[in-house]
DNA sequence: GTTACTCCCGTAGTCAGCTACGGAATCAAG
DNA sequence: CTTGATTCCGTAGCTGACTACGGGAGTAAC
């Protein structure tokens, strides 16, 4: 599956990671990825570990992850550093838990202004409109 | 409560609000809030009315509808649009499950890591960094 | 050797939703 | 009538993560 001899031009690299290549060379400017070597003149080649890292961003950025904080997370990238990951790990973990309880109440908050809106069919008067004129007091699903 | 003749210059509306003066005038800008009429020369007086709309856009923005979107819910509001506005509901809510189980996902993924994390202390390779790296892989909780 | 593609680099633009700045006008209090 | 706060308006800046553009250089295929 992986060749381990592979050197691509940034081109090659951003199709098989799926992404296009200004975003690569834009990761370079942020410092999240090394500066490769330039065999040939002046036109860089990568090889699997390019790639490899590419994934990791992708990755810990749909775990939420900043690139800012993608950034701190590679430094600990000798293994050496479980304990600091873990700690990143957890606070994001608890962010995201926060963020799903907000949306859970949203959810309830929307699901209940789209059910009064079924019931009321053919009133002059939208709930949905009105409830959020009122500003959801009734739902006492405030926003925080 | 509620005054009837309530009149407002743009930084008492802000305050009782709880938004800044420039939001505000920034709502006018994006044709959100009708301009006021200015009663004493040039300055803006704002009434209830006014602060309803603020409460109607917070709320609205709260729960997930972007200010563009928001404009939209407000050409309904005369109450005769109760479908459209149902729908609009609607769709909000199927876009909020989807973010809701989509971080309830990354949640699992996440807490995996640092479990596994906390399980292998003192180890020298960092399952959180290389579990990125490999791309979550034996996680099954990839990204779409 | 010519054409067509890709690469390099630096800079600037995009999006949403604000937030800040500067200078003039106006208002309320003393 | 002065002082100081507030308002007006237009414009510009901010954040984060890209995305695009322009012009020059290198590279690959025919």
């Amino acid at each position: 599956m992986s060749k381990k001899q592979c050197s691509m031009t940034i081109g090659v690299l951003a199709k098989a990671a799926g992404m296009g290549v200004e975003t690569i060379r834009y990761y370079l400017r942020r410092g999240l990825m090394a500066e490769p070597e330039k065999p040939y003149g002046s036109i860089r080649h990568y090889d699997e570990q390019a790639l490899a890292r590419l994934h990791f961003i992708r990755t810990a950025q749909w775990l939420g992850f900043s690139l800012d904080e993608i950034g701190g997370l590679l430094t600990l990238q000798d293994g050496t550093h479980c304990d600091e990951a873990r700690v990143l790990g957890e606070q994001k973990l608890t962010s995201v838990r926060q963020k799903i309880s907000s949306l859970q109440r949203i959810e309830r908050a929307l699901d209940g202004l789209v059910q009064e809106c079924c019931a009321q069919r053919g009133n002059v008067e939208c709930p949905l409109i009105t409830s959020l004129q009122d500003g959801l007091e009734n739902t006492r699903l405030l926003p925080d």
